[in-house]
DNA sequence: TGAAAGTTATGAATTTGTCTCATGAACGTG
DNA sequence: CACGTTCATGAGACAAATTCATAACTTTCA
């Protein structure tokens, strides 16, 4: 037999209920389940762990160190199952965002700064090494929300919608194409693109206008950071093609000029996918919540 | 079911193995069992404790929250557990002492500061109320020892010598007493005697020699401090009898003078009252070698 | 993509352990 | 000393954990 938490419970009551039958009691168990179980622990520990001489049932040293352990231990307890009802009913949790879309760090950060405030319980963090695997991820439960601009047909997850932007074309105020209202795939023949680096299908400035129409830029140039694109856009070593909400920050700087993508400009269309048994959690709905806010803000600005 | 020690640790041996199958072999039980053990772990607390998706088994959030419950519970179970073989072999105990004789403070003090060196585990106290009923609360493990000169027939209880003392007269240096070599009874005639604050039966005076010479002296007076009889004594406010090894230490005083009791003084002896199951205890035999050295030292001071 | 290997889940049977019931023994009290 | 209280004990009833056998699922590798 090993000492368990019963026997915790068991030495608690009796010290304060002072003898077995009204620990019996209060445990809701016979006097003589506790008499067997006492046995148990003192053959088990090889101590006595009452003075049984005298009436009033005491304590002995080594039912005082164990009473001391009870008292450490049966509030930790505690704690935790109250954790799990937290875990339960959604006031806490996990919120690991894995992101397809580079660009998104821009208005996810304010997003979780402000989400942070409401849901201290809820362990919030960005994955950005996945923007691959990013569904197989969350089906694994590695993340638990993925944000993409493709939804899926795939069981147990579904893609809520977010918000719409529109990919849009940034250059250097005395680029010479700051003189067309708008801009055609065409255009980018013989220009440098500056882009994230990942697949190009992932770009939106590919997969929506220079793919379909089979062309190809005269350089290809990557980079990181968004800032460190538009700083390169602004010194006119290239043009690029950001989310509208990036370039928001920028329009009215003198430096940059923005024009739309085609005649009628191209919308594309934000979501965020997470597992269906999780999209009515509490901190869940409140995210994607102050994700369409950050976002319309942004787009506003 | 409730959660017990078990389920903690096989959470923590499934997250060390990283897998049912080599945390089972770890336990010694069964695949089968864990599987089970956390069924109904999850059962209990409605949580979900692994992610189950992915092979290696992962932890989920509360799962972790499991684990850290069992990362701090465990070794508080072992650290008990250490105790209890302290408790076991005698390293670790209680020597909570009564005392029937007043004055044994003087040594006793001395012999547990230096017990207390060696036995930091023991719980050492002395329990001054019960002079009365020392051996009943001995038998009822009360207490653990008591210091005694009446030896008694009791089941479960011996009385282990510890030294011999002898009961000596004090008085001031003009005292007119101080002319005689030794002191019998009929010298308290007409004498104010001063004596601890308990019954007459109890003190060596009396029992030794007042009561059968059947004498009584002009006035008894108590005290309760043996610095405050020695005071009064000191001032000439009375006379007393005090054990040896108390008048050891002002023997050399020109305030006061010592003599024996009787022409051929008296002689008692001290024992150490214990439960005969505890005397073979490694502290309780150390503790009466402590007192016998401290006691020799005082004698010979 | 389809075995093969490895890992976890499940159901029924079995074993183990815990509890209850009935009763006895020990203690304290009037 | 009888009586009420409190704890101990043994046998049987019951509940729970474990095992066995096997299914279901995942991952890996060809």
């Amino acid at each position: 037999m090993h000492i368990e938490f019963r026997h915790l419970r068991t030495i608690k009551a009796i010290h304060e209920a002072g003898g077995l039958a009204k620990a019996a009691d209060q445990l809701h168990i016979t006097q003589s389940a506790l008499s067997h179980q006492v046995k148990g622990l003192e053959d088990q520990a090889g101590v006595e762990l009452f003075v049984r001489r005298s009436k009033p049932l005491r304590l002995s040293a080594a039912g005082l160190r164990l009473l001391r352990l009870a008292n450490q231990v049966l509030p930790q307890i505690e704690a935790t199952l109250n954790d799990f009802t937290g875990l339960r009913d959604g006031s806490s949790g996990r919120m690991h965002i894995a992101i397809e879309c580079h660009a998104c760090f821009e208005w996810l950060f304010p997003v979780l700064e402000r989400f942070r405030k409401n849901w201290g319980d809820v362990d919030v963090d960005i994955r950005p090494g996945l923007a691959f695997d990013a569904l197989p991820a969350l089906m694994k439960e590695d993340v638990d929300l993925v944000v993409s601009s493709d939804p899926e047909e795939l069981a147990g997850i579904e893609f809520i919608e977010l918000f719409d932007y529109a990919p849009v074309f940034v250059a250097s105020k005395d680029h010479p194409l700051a003189k067309k209202d708008y801009i055609d795939a065409t255009d980018f023949r013989g220009e440098t693109l500056i882009t994230y680096p990942v697949e190009r299908t992932r770009l939106d400035v590919f997969s929506e206008l220079l793919i379909p129409a089979k062309v190809e830029p005269a350089v290809v140039r990557q980079a990181e950071l968004t800032a460190v694109i538009l700083l390169l856009v602004a010194s006119n070593r290239g043009v690029s093609v950001l989310p509208d909400w990036v370039v928001r920050e920028v329009i009215y700087s003198s430096d940059y000029i923005t024009r739309p993508l085609t005649k009628d400009g191209i919308t594309k269309r934000l979501y965020a996918a997470i597992r269906s048994d999780e999209r009515d959690k509490p901190y869940m709905q409140e995210l994607i919540k102050l994700a369409r806010i950050e976002a319309r803000k942004l787009q506003e600005a």
